[in-house]
DNA sequence: TCGATAGTTTGACGAATGTCGAATTGATAA
DNA sequence: TTATCAATTCGACATTCGTCAAACTATCGA
């Protein structure tokens, strides 16, 4: 494996390393599917209620998220709306199939 | 999925959320392999010599991928052998299979 | 325009983490 | 037994990290 693969799959287990990050990111996992069945978007807003933690703490953690390039945000008018990224989750799934 | 089981992940994640700890975990892994094929053990000790950190370091890391039940260690001797737990690697690929 | 709502930035603080040197244990070889 | 080598434990240190309160920005509705 290249050092800058190492790299980054090294940052994308850094989010997902903390109970409340990586209950987020599941979170947004769920909820993306549900908002794509139902045809709208996964908004952070719906997602902030169901953790027991401040706005500044979530803004932090979606950062990194987005940061590892686990998941991309988008801003809609007022809200953010957050997407998994599919490339990560194949690179990932990659790395343990041939481990 | 059950709160126990994001745990575990979770614990896996952040075992492998260390530069250095993830070269280690590589190195068990890739050097796993060729002990297989050439019929010997993997030995903590020819792995240590790659990684450029102390012996309590290693040590310190080994006890955490352990704990995070990533690998398996057994002492030979004055040696000390290292097996990668298959089953942990097939919880996480199905985890990244199914995202 | 004004007030309310969603999210971000900043600064601070305690907790957890990675690393090392020194001392220690366990096992082999001489 | 003694010397040597592999590995662990302990104590300390600097660094990173998770969280929050307060202040701020941006957008929408009235």
């Amino acid at each position: 494996m290249k050092e800058k693969e190492a790299k980054s799959l090294v940052k994308m287990f850094k989010a997902l390393a903390h109970p409340n990050r990586f209950r987020l990111f599941l979170e947004i996992v769920q909820e993306s599917e549900k908002a794509f069945e139902e045809g709208h978007d996964c908004f952070a807003n719906a997602i902030m209620d169901k953790l027991n933690v401040g706005a500044p703490t979530i803004s932090h953690h979606l950062k990194e998220l987005v940061n590892a390039d686990l998941i991309s945000t988008e801003r809609k008018g007022k809200f953010l709306t957050c997407r998994v990224n599919p490339d990560a989750m194949a690179r990932l799934n990659v790395f343990f199939s041939r481990t």
